[in-house]
DNA sequence: TCGTTGACTATTT
DNA sequence: GAAATAGCCAACG
């Protein structure tokens, strides 16, 4: 199993209108993947076509929407590949209010294990 | 193998 | 509280 498909089945775990941060997954992998080695995990994951490997996970399998960083606001408004407030526009949908400054009650909508 | 580059975080100025 | 610094680790040329 490489490093990808660790991230890509707990993000897939995550329930409608609940989030998780960088930092929470990276704790949950047990090789200690750094945080940032998860923010890249996802890169990959914008383009079917890249660095993916032979598991079929893509954009649309996996709810990337759903990873913020520690401080519960979005981190890619600056991606090129994303156009600016995507991933806030998803999470409304799914429920998740976000306040003035972008960012999240974060105690309210971490998702914590059943 | 090395240097650089990030969808990151925590600490220090 | 913003900016700089340091630690972090996988991908890429």
């Amino acid at each position: 199993m490489s490093i990808y498909e660790k991230v890509y089945k707990i993000v897939r775990q995550i329930p409608k209108g609940r989030v998780l941060t960088y930092s929470v997954i990276s704790h949950m992998i047990d090789t200690r993947l750094s945080a940032q080695g998860v923010g890249w995990a996802l890169n990959a994951l914008k383009s079917v076509d890249q660095t993916q490997p032979e598991t079929g996970y893509t954009s649309e399998n996996v709810p990337w929407h759903r990873v913020i960083n520690s401080r519960a606001g979005i981190s890619t408004h600056k991606q090129k590949s994303i156009p600016p407030g995507r991933q806030k526009k998803l999470l409304e949908e799914e429920g998740v209010v976000f306040q003035e400054d972008e960012t999240i009650i974060l105690k309210d909508y971490l998702w914590r294990d059943i």
